[in-house]
DNA sequence: TCGCCTTGCGCACTCGATTGTGCATCACTT
DNA sequence: AAGTGATGCACAATCGAGTGCGCAAGGCGA
């Protein structure tokens, strides 16, 4: 493999030192006194050899990388695919680059891909948790490490997030159905060690309890986040004696899932039961069905997690000035859409 | 911030030298006999500590990092969500991290992704390329430097690659199409300074070849892999003085927006025509029209993308002894289904 | 007691870049 | 001619880990 040119060739190819063209290359000539001339000279020779960094030794003796790491919970759903890429688009625009990874829901994985990245030098993480455990966070946090929670959060962490307001969205949705004359509500819930899931149930109770109508726990399946949890949540329902008016998934797995399994299902009342769901995909529109959709603002999300975070990395080392706020929480709206009704 | 540990932190408390430390914990205790007890000790301390060896440092020294570059054209689509999936979970496997890139379909952000990649020295590239161009990966190969083709390839670079066999498979599809009686058969293509656009319009054009059926420009639009390009197809050809009797979707997003389209469009004929479209998607079974679909086997196709190049990365530096084939490249089969037919 | 071999480990250099400090050289003043 | 201040650049240490080479201490036979 052609070697990879280092400054040192650079240096030695024009008969400066390493430093020179160190300082040089970063753009330091001027408050270093390099002779213009000079500068141009191993400018061009950088250009023609198409110098590349090296960001392991730049990391290495800064300590600084303008990198950040993504950790999802589960690259392959298209929320978060989606915010993986707003982020990465935001963080370019920065001069960040973004390093994703995907934990799969799995707590294990998400340990060791946080020390992967920290081993990695990122300057800062954006990590949507599985949960329950999050003391490898609070070690980032008490080390001052800058990060910023995605999608879920954990009430004894303080720390940056971003979020959208899951129990009312949840709420209204629940509502949207009852307004249309829903009165036994179904829930399909995704993964309880998730603020996301536990609050987006509350939401459903909230409905409920403002109609003055039962919680019934037959209603309700509690699985994860999966397509597979959707069709399992699905199967519960097919069985109960009096079947359920109305349905509302938790996200778009769940409801992929609970589809699935409809598809095959007796006609009569499944087919045509209103559904409502978080996380809008193109396909809702033309399902043909009755279906309520919260969107979740991916793109801003991305955006606002990444802002949030190089905010923190840039505002400083410990023992600099404060924000005026020490910890910033982003509660971002959803949007209601209906299709089919 | 509390310091990470560090070796010579290790070595300072137990009074050893960080040579032996390093030793010890890179399993070369034996080969260089270091007391099992001074091991034991160093392990214990290091454990105790959670001492998370520096990858920068490591890479550097080393010039191995047992990382691999991701580079995917677009991860909000679920195709490439889903293959970046697999080869996560088989890169870990394997002992490999992943890092997760998006090009979005632009040279210039591969370009520059596939320097920063190589600049944190990752041992490896997984490349979905956006084209047309592609000296970027040519001097790799020049270089010796380790790289696989996911999806796409070019006919001039020799090199690994890992796609399914677009063309069949797309003619396949339009054939579904054609006996199940469609004779005006519409083709809303993709990229075409991909491979895989232009074969999957091979595909569409032998099929038609194959039935003596013309080939129509005013049929066919062609433009990027996005849902507005499908929107922009169905636009196309909701113009025609003479309507499709069928339509064949490049890949799932111009499918979405061709649907999308579709949905304000009146319904006759425009909501029943039949459709064909790569890249199954789990709306598909309940979406309540005809629709014939190549599922592309994401996981098999992330896998064995992880599995070439992790064996050319350890097969060894230049110089070793070649493999048998010079390249492997890899022809995954796709998988028919039809849904509301 | 003198070599010699084995056991156990450390010195010092290296990877590629950044950075505090220092040191010529030259112009210009007094 | 000596002193002063800019100008332009290089030396050498540093980040954290890996590694070739070598050296000290102890055991053993002669």
């Amino acid at each position: 493999m052609a070697r990879r040119v280092r400054m040192s060739d650079i240096a030695d190819a024009l008969g400066v030192s390493r430093t020179t063209v160190s300082r040089v290359l970063s753009g330091k000539a001027a408050p270093f006194r390099i002779a213009t001339e000079t500068a141009e000279r191993i400018l061009k020779e950088a250009e023609r050899r198409g110098y590349q960094p090296s960001q392991l030794a730049r990391g290495l003796r800064t300590a600084f990388s303008r990198t950040i790491g993504l950790l999802v919970s589960d690259i392959s759903n298209p929320f978060f695919a989606n915010i993986a890429w707003a982020a990465e688009q935001s963080a370019e625009q920065k001069g960040f680059a973004v390093i994703v990874g995907s934990s799969g829901e799995d707590l294990k994985r998400e340990r060791a891909y946080v020390a992967n990245l920290m081993s990695r030098g990122v300057d800062g993480l954006i990590v949507a948790p599985a949960g329950p455990d999050y003391e490898h966070l609070a070690e980032l946090q008490r080390d001052g490490f800058p990060f910023v929670l995605l999608d879920r959060v954990f009430e004894d962490l303080e720390c940056d997030w971003v979020v959208v307001e899951n129990q009312g969205a949840a709420r209204a949705l629940c509502e949207a159905l009852l307004d249309r004359g829903c009165e036994r509500l179904a829930f399909l819930g995704g993964r309880m060690e998730t603020s996301t899931a536990r609050l987006r149930l509350e939401g459903y109770r909230a409905a409920l309890r403002g109609r003055r109508l039962p919680f019934d726990p037959e209603m309700v399946h509690l699985g994860d986040f999966s397509v597979d949890s959707g069709r399992k949540g699905a199967e519960q329902l097919l069985k109960l004696p009096v079947p359920p008016d109305g349905i509302f998934c938790a996200n778009n797995k769940i409801l992929f899932g609970c589809l699935d399994r409809f598809a095959s299902a007796p006609a009569e009342p499944w087919r045509m039961l209103p559904i409502a769901s978080f996380d809008e995909t193109p396909f809702m529109k033309v399902l043909g069905r009755p279906l309520i959709v919260a969107a979740q603002p991916e793109h801003a999300i991305g955006a606002r997690a990444v802002e949030l975070l190089t905010h923190r990395i840039l505002s400083g080392p410990p023992g600099s000035p404060r924000m005026n706020k020490p910890f910033n929480h982003l509660l971002l709206n959803t949007e209601q859409k209906r299709f089919g009704i």
